[in-house]
RNA sequence: GGGCGUGUAACUCAAUUGGCUAGAGUGCCACCCUUACAAGGUGGAAGUUCCCAGUUCGAGUCUGGGCACGCCCA
């Protein structure tokens, strides 16, 4: 006998083990072959701000499982890992440190310093990803890891960025962008977040210039932000304000005619508030709504400005004043009131970057914002100008990565076109997928929705349910709003653009400057005007006829390089002729919309400079490079807030770039949440470490735990508990009490606080774990055990072809059930539902392996004659189980399959299995349709029934195991041939003393007895009559209910008539059984009395 | 404000196109250290499927309304 295992399961003497062996002997790797089937997943880049939490390791896992059960059905399958620069987010918590550590700012110690700390940021914490993926058994290769600012990312951001300005949809604009003060950098949309602040509503009085007589002194306006009044450029009244209010009363009386009776006391009491208005405002409103016609001004205080009044919709005649003030520099809707007045109203700027007030705010130049706030009031206040001031809880948008408020900002950005061009966009230009469409967004929808396919056939499909993330993805796709793409940051990927402000007389001469690089290849000129348009340049451009065009005075001669090798040299070239590189930075987005293809060697594989000791990404061996092997992938797993930020990229990135898509298939998995239904993150102090579970339960019980609670679409709670560092003890986060902050607690045990962020320098810091993988610690338990006492039988096994006839009953039961299970998972797997998939094998292995079949056969293990064929099964059964579970709990079945190698090195039924030495490697299981018996599974499940039936009455009578029973059962003739043959397992299993099945069996007055279908079971023996008694009365009340719940249906003319055949047969069936089963009990009851 | 979703046992979740007695694990109760496993075994108790209507022979499932909660967008 080899080495015999512990009776406990000690996963940390395993894990590190087993994952080195898969790294030395490479297992993971990939590589182009000659295999047709292939499956590749991209993994989501983890960003390197910080470590991995639960919601990562469900990501992580749901990857690895399909990884592994694609490896081991033999598709030639690649995981790629790698991480994201993630620009701001990074910048941002680097900053933060530099500041709270050395009290520097970014501009102390400069831009190439700064970078040179985030890049000691992203090794330390790339390694430390990497390592948390590692425990958690990823099978990624990591040979081929990628950054995407490493050199074959880098290459691919600059040809996308140079194709795109090329083919004009990359420009630069003048937009109201987020801007985030504290960072000094627009944010987009995704980055901001909203809170409820308290604050005010301040209404201020605009003089109305030279008023006549009837009309109005004033115009009231209301803001919640007073300090853009310096940025005002108009007051914008209603167009019809009669009609405006006329409609929204006529809606509401409209309303009012389907309202609740809850309902229609709120909505009567806004029909009478809208016609009060309608006699108290309107005169008003018709007046300035005429006098903005007239061209009339309001004067601007404190700045005594004169702007003029508008007629915009915007301006809601039944709120307020109803009237409104436009700063279309910091407003989005005041922005758009300028955009269709452009030629009335100004657009003024009163901001600097870092959030002061700027020269055009006049006195209040250079003041803080809140500061210029509180002056404006003030001022206003003196002048009796300031109405009314009202407390009203504000909605405040918030940059995510400051945490700070983030201000509308007018600035220069660079945007990707998403909407439609007159031309359309070719995608995949030169290849032969290349299409055309009218827009990127189009491309990424027709991706989803309607006929379209790509050349090789694909189309996008969300799982598991297609059709709600379907809609989430094509429903922000069809807003088509341009992508703003510019950062004002240091760390990421440079804007590959050079550029010089020229007017109409001198471009043409600035222009022929450029000589020869209008020619090139690798770089391409454009000439922009303010609006954002541009035209490309090049050698065959008349810049004579073109200046004589554009007679617009402030012009950009824009030049974009691809950063070719054979370009060097052209970069000095332009600065020579005073063009200067844009400072700024993409979009991390940008960078990882293209990583399924980037990471593959895109655009020339070949030529990818990948880093030492990667292999390479060109055609080696004769087999074909990276790109066109790998790509299109197939799955990409992740969560649903990523639909739109990165699906929906990478989608119309793939199809610019190759034309074709970069993945079929998008999982997205559920949100794991904490107990108390929040969402999971580290900076809420909610977040487990899965390194931490590992720790405690092991890597395969966290995997375990995370597959079971992949149901479907439904998110996950999972019940945080703190370590308490004081007693040890678990602390449910959702029930304890906080301490001194919302990110400490109190220990109960101890009455002390401790702290789950970890960053308080005087309150100690608890783990944070979840009971909830104790469930995946026992099952490992359980499989270490049931292979245990399987490798202890093991001896001397050996293969012998077996035809399924010769084998026991027993045998060919749990075949059958196995190659219905191995079915079943795969089908759950098939559809995306690790849960259904991991209970079905769960199931199989305890429920039936380890609770029957291994009791099955134990007697016969320890009989010569009757052993070798029961090892021989149950080595193929532990065989099929190891293989089974891999993907699941990777770590114990691959450590349990090199024992059962050892012992059992040669195994099978019908036909030997192949058996590579490593399990990663292995064959998937399949199921075998000639090991199923249906007609035996039925004759299994009586005998198992029968067996509770005995065990009950064991139990309720407190017979001990150690008095074995007589047991007499009386069964019809068909009853009797089921049961017979199984007679002996059931001796084994109900710990009988004898077994008696026979047509004519009596109660004997001192016998238990126990009803099964249209069976009687007798135990004779001392028992309590009453218990006997009242337990068959318990299951004739239960026949009983069941019966007439049966009856009645039967006795209804609707139910035979209207439902179907079937399912009023299985009623009658099911009635005739009830009963039966319902006489015997009857009977027996009456013997007893 | 708009969109999407959720509500089932004490807890975490299942339940194919509406159709046998609404299931599983955890926890709970009782008994058992039976030579693979007490991180185990055997048996058991536990549900007004959030509420109110409706459609249907039949509703956890479909429709409408309400209540509570979550997420995304503005």
């Amino acid at each position: 006998m080899s080495r015999e295992l512990p009776k406990q399961y000690d996963p940390a003497s395993v894990e590190e083990e087993i994952y080195s062996r898969w790294l030395s002997r490479k297992a993971f790797a990939a590589a182009p072959d000659e295999r047709a089937d292939r499956y590749v997943i991209m993994m989501p880049l983890p960003n390197v701000t910080g470590a991995l939490h639960m919601g990562h390791a469900m990501d992580n896992v749901m990857q690895d499982l399909l990884t592994r059960w694609h490896r081991m059905r033999g598709d030639n399958t690649l995981w790629m890992a790698g991480t994201d620069h993630a620009g701001i987010a990074t910048q941002a918590v680097v900053e933060k440190r530099l500041l709270e550590l050395e009290g520097k700012t970014r501009h102390d110690i400069g831009r190439e310093k700064l970078v040179e700390r985030i890049w000691e940021w992203k090794d330390q914490y790339q390694k430390r990803i990497v390592s948390q993926q590692q425990s958690m058994g990823c099978s990624c290769d990591w040979d081929r890891q990628r950054f995407t600012m490493d050199s074959v990312c880098e290459r691919a951001v600059r040809r996308t960025f140079f194709n795109m300005f090329r083919d004009g949809l990359i420009y630069r604009g003048n937009r109201l962008v987020n801007w985030d003060c504290y960072l000094q950098t627009a944010v987009s949309d995704d980055e901001i977040y909203h809170e409820q602040v308290a604050g005010h509503f301040w209404h201020i009085r605009y003089p109305v210039i030279d008023p006549q007589a009837g009309e109005p002194e004033f115009v009231t306006v209301a803001t919640t932000r007073p300090e853009t009044m310096l940025g005002d450029t108009a007051v914008a009244c209603h167009p019809d304000p009669g009609g405006s209010l006329d409609e929204l009363i006529a809606r509401a009386r409209e309303s009012l005619l389907e309202a609740s009776d809850k309902d229609r006391e709120s909505i009567e009491e806004q029909v009478a508030g809208l016609e009060a208005r309608r006699e108290s405002h309107l005169p008003t409103l018709l007046k300035l709504t005429e006098m903005a016609a007239a061209g009339r001004m309001v004067m601007l205080p404190l700045l005594d400005r004169p702007i003029p009044l508008v007629c915009d919709e915007w301006a809601k005649p039944e709120l307020g004043s109803g009237c409104v003030k436009i700063t279309p520099a910091h407003d989005p809707n005041d922005y758009e009131v300028w955009g269709r007045h452009k030629d009335e109203i100004d657009i003024i700027n009163i901001l600097e970057t870092d959030g002061s007030l700027a020269e055009s705010a006049g006195p209040y130049a250079s003041l803080d914002r809140y500061e210029a706030r509180d002056r404006v009031v003030a001022d206003l206040d003196k002048l009796g100008l300031l109405e009314e001031v009202e407390d009203r809880e504000v909605e405040v948008g918030h940059s995510d990565r400051s945490k700070t408020p983030a201000e509308p900002f007018l600035s220069r950005q660079w945007f990707v076109l998403m909407g439609d061009t007159a031309g359309g966009v070719v995608c995949g230009r030169g290849t032969d997928k290349e299409f055309s469409t009218p827009g990127l967004a189009q491309a990424a929808i027709d991706a989803v929705d309607g006929e379209w396919k790509s050349a090789s056939g694909r189309k996008l499909v969300f799982h598991p349910d297609p059709v709600r993330y379907g809609n989430t993805y094509v429903n922000w796709l069809t807003e088509k709003r341009d992508w703003c793409i510019s950062r004002q940051l240091w760390w990421g990927h440079q804007i590959p653009i050079w550029s010089v402000a020229v007017d109409a007389t001198d471009f043409a001469t600035r222009a022929g400057e450029l000589g020869d690089i209008l020619g090139r290849d690798d770089a391409c000129v454009r000439v922009g005007t303010a609006d954002g348009a541009s035209r490309l340049l090049t050698t065959e451009s008349d810049l004579a006829a073109i200046a004589a065009e554009l007679d617009d005075s402030s012009l950009e001669l824009l030049v974009c390089l691809r950063g070719d090798e054979d370009g060097a040299g052209l970069e000095e070239k332009l600065a020579g002729l005073g063009l200067q590189r844009d400072p700024d930075v993409l979009d991390t987005w940008f960078s990882s919309g293209i990583w399924p293809h980037s990471t593959l060697g895109w655009p020339d594989p070949a030529t990818a400079q990948v880093e030492a000791g990667q292999p390479p990404l060109g055609a080696v061996d004769g087999n074909e490079d990276c790109l066109s092997y790998y790509y299109p992938g197939s799955c990409l797993v992740t969560g649903r807030d990523i639909i739109t930020l990165w699906v929906a990229r990478m989608a119309l990135m793939g199809l610019y770039n190759i034309g074709d898509l970069p993945f079929t298939d998008v999982f997205i998995h559920a949100t794991i949440l904490d107990g108390k239904g929040e969402r999971m993150s580290k900076s809420k102090g909610n977040g487990i470490d899965p390194v931490d579970i590992i720790e405690r339960y092991g890597s395969d019980a966290m995997r375990y735990v995370v597959c079971e609670l992949q149901t479907g679409m439904q998110d996950i709670r999972l019940p945080v508990q703190a370590i308490s560092p004081f007693t040890g003890d678990m602390v449910d986060l959702a029930e304890a009490e906080h301490g001194g902050s919302i990110f400490t607690y109190i220990c109960p045990g101890s009455g002390k606080e401790f702290d789950v962020l970890g960053t308080l320098d005087d309150v100690p810091a608890a783990k944070l774990v979840s009971d909830r993988f104790e469930v995946g610690r026992n099952f490992c338990n359980k499989l270490l055990n049931a292979a245990r006492f399987a490798l202890m039988n093991l001896e001397g096994v050996a293969f012998e072809p077996r035809e399924i006839d010769e084998l026991a009953v027993e045998d060919r039961w749990i075949l059958s059930r196995l190659a219905l299970a191995i079915e079943a998972v795969d089908e759950q797997l098939e559809s995306y539902n690790p849960a259904a998939a991991i209970s079905l094998a769960r199931e199989f292995f305890w429920s039936e392996l380890c609770d029957w079949y291994l009791e099955f056969i134990k007697p016969r293990i320890r009989e010569e004659d009757r052993a070798p064929l029961a090892r021989q099964v149950l080595a193929v059964a532990l065989d099929q189980v190891l293989r089974l579970l891999h993907p699941f709990v990777p770590f114990i079945t691959e450590f349990l399959w090199e024992r059962l190698g050892e012992q059992a090195p040669e195994r099978g039924v019908e036909d030997q299995l192949g058996v590579p030495e490593l399990l990663v490697h292995a064959p998937w299981p399949t199921a075998v349709p000639s090991w199923r018996d249906p007609e035996l599974e039925k004759r299994f499940e009586l005998l198992q029934e029968v067996i509770r039936a005995i065990r009950d009455i064991r139990s309720k009578n407190e017979i001990p195991l150690a008095d074995k029973l007589p047991v007499r059962i009386r069964a019809d003739e068909r009853r009797r041939e089921q049961l017979e043959p199984l007679g002996d397992l059931l001796v084994h299993m109900g710990v009988l003393e004898s077994l008696e099945i026979s047509t004519d069996v009596e109660r004997t007055a001192d016998s238990a007895v126990a009803v099964v279908k249209d069976i009687d079971i007798y135990i004779p023996g001392a028992v309590d009559l009453e218990k006997e008694k009242a337990r068959l009365i318990k299951q004739r009340d239960q026949l009983g209910g069941r019966i007439g719940g049966a009856k009645k249906k039967l006795a209804n003319e609707n139910f035979l008539s209207k439902a179907r055949p079937e399912v009023v047969e299985r009623e009658r069936q099911r009635l005739g059984e009830l009963e039966a089963e319902l006489e015997k009990v009857e009977a027996n009851l009456g013997t007893l009395d």
